[in-house]
DNA sequence: GATGAATGAGCCTTCATTCAT
DNA sequence: AATGAATGAAGGCTCATTCAT
């Protein structure tokens, strides 16, 4: 008498334990049987539910990834949709979400980074993130910049959200999701048009006055 | 008498052949079997000359280290003291040096890095690097910002290099380092003083009128 | 469900093995390869069940042990409680038991009292059966000589044991436990009181007749 | 130009190191390079000298023979020649000689004799060195026993030489020589004919009235 | 569905030995 | 005579995976 909807407890509980035996002794050392005993189950359950190794840490990638991605778009549905200010924000805030910035998640993301150099499954799910991002920054700015200055800015956006993620997933303290808002508003001042700026400004006094 | 000076030749080599193994199948795979036969010597070696895996990894990072020390020590000392635009560049340029972008050395960067959390002796090097950068950033900025200002900037442009690299790295293209330079100097052109960058663009056409 | 139960099978056999291979080729030369081929398994579950090769020898070298300890306690059950003599004899009888002169066993024993020098576990688990022989001999001796006579006594008997056992060790012909006996009781003849050997012979007398 | 006679130098030198190796880290760990890095050598050394590792083993046996032997003959050459006590007494004290009872000499002792079961030369050795005993003593116990007897307590004596070594090796005190000579002395007491021992009592009194 | 048992492939390392110098 | 260099073989161990239960 099967037991049925277990993929739906299982799979959940294997993709965080694989992103704890990440977090505790690294990609490299995070062997099935690390992963497995950090849910509490057999090894053998993991060919089982992902088909092998590989498939478990794809869904693990795809996993963080869907979270990155949903983080993002509650922010942006939350938005003003004229108000780009905010709205490339909320984008910001999606990738320094909290979630994000977990100890466990912070090393599956570098570790993941890094392997997929080598396997096309994940390398091609690293771009395709890669592109949303650009593609997310790119809708805003192209309403307020010209096409080449906005790719230009989407980029110079796109590379601080990396390097400040990357730089303080090496440090002790971690990642400092504010100081990366307040860098990142602080180059959005300097490149984007007044009237830009200037209708932020307004909707944001606005909402704390009817606050 | 024996052959003698053989470490001299044995040790780059080794350190080069880890980096073509670690570009071609990924640092988890590159097992000193590979390694050993990209420099075509007995696996052994390695033992010999470094004392096993972990101190031939630990070197070839402490190589790219020094290549990119040696790198950013060079351009400064081809410039005026006082530009401090040009020193910024020359800081710049060296992270974006040909070496550095090179294929195998962005992939053993990037598997160190990912690493470096769970080896101290990498971690170790690694936050060595990441405060140097930071600091060679600070003493140029510091001569023309406020000092909270100038720790923010630098924290930024290391951020940009960093994204930069990090975003290239995963790249088909590789990395654009004209591109960050760019990149770079736009943002210092809305950073810094306006007299600092006076001073850049009169030393530019001198040096030009020179040539 | 799983086969269940199976080290409780594995674990004897693999003892057996190790045996059996330190017999043929030595302990030198019994890799886990060769113990795993003469159980028949794969080495690799030599680390399953004992952790390791260490794991595996220290086993085996308690469960001669524990042989060499049930066989006296046996001897000395069927013992009449006054009898010294008997009881000493019960004891040499249990160190020269058929299965501790079983050439397996007997290179096994002395393959660890080398290695015992060199590995902590080793030599504990020597040490402990070296003071409970004499242990065992002075219980007996205490009754019937003064304490330092006793001792004299008792580590000349056991020098008696592991002599015969270790000269025999060598000898093409393995060991004579009829010998051994021979000699020991020869020595007590002469070193006991004549109440305690009168009353032994009164008793053996008995105990035939009873038959 | 050869330097002559450096054989003479180097053999007796790399087994010198060869024991003290065994002394520190056991046959199995003293490896060619732990033994001439003892000597101060490059291990190719061995192989010129010894023909490879298992010849300086055996060179390393027969040394260790050569002194048991000479130790032996010289305490005998010692001894009044129809005092059988003094002469057994002289064979025991060869055998429980400082140099025989150096650390370094008991654990390549224990390691040969373990050793020995699987290599022929090693056993040969062994064999032939544990047979000079018995002859050693039954010349002398022929002498003032009949011939079985003899052999008998020659046994028991080789026994209790053995067995008193063996235990003394696995002692943290290490073996004491002079209990081996009081035990052996008092088993001496109650085998030998009164005649024999009366005659060495006579030569004692003798020896120290002429001191 | 889940697991304990078992394995074969591969990894890092050690080591005795050979060789050119 | 002596050695640093180099290696092939072997050793212990880890691991992803398979399978009967």
């Amino acid at each position: 008498m099967p037991k049925v909807g277990m993929p739906a407890i299982r799979k959940p509980q294997l993709i965080d334990a694989t992103m704890q035996a990440i977090n505790a002794v690294g990609l490299q050392k995070a062997s099935v049987v690390t992963i497995s005993s950090y849910a509490g189950v057999s090894p053998a359950i993991i060919n089982h539910y992902f088909g092998g190794k590989d498939g478990l840490l794809e869904e693990t990638m795809r996993s963080i990834l869907r979270q990155l991605s949903a983080g993002v778009r509650q922010r942006l549905d939350l938005c003003t949709k004229d108000d780009v200010v905010e709205r490339i924000t909320a984008i910001v805030g999606g990738n320094f979400d909290p979630v994000q910035l977990d100890s466990k998640v912070i090393k599956t993301w570098l570790a993941f980074w890094s392997q997929a150099m080598h396997q096309p499954q994940l390398y091609r799910l690293q771009r395709v993130n890669e592109k949303r991002l650009i593609s997310h920054l790119m809708i805003e700015l192209k309403r307020v910049l010209p096409y080449e200055r906005a790719k230009f800015v989407a980029l110079s956006i796109a590379a601080l959200i990396d390097g400040i993620w990357l730089r303080g997933s090496l440090s002790p303290n971690g990642i400092d999701g504010q100081l990366a808002q307040r860098i990142i508003a602080d180059y959005l001042e300097k490149q984007l048009p007044s009237e830009t700026l200037a209708l932020h400004r307004q909707r944001q006094l606005l909402k704390r006055a009817l606050l």
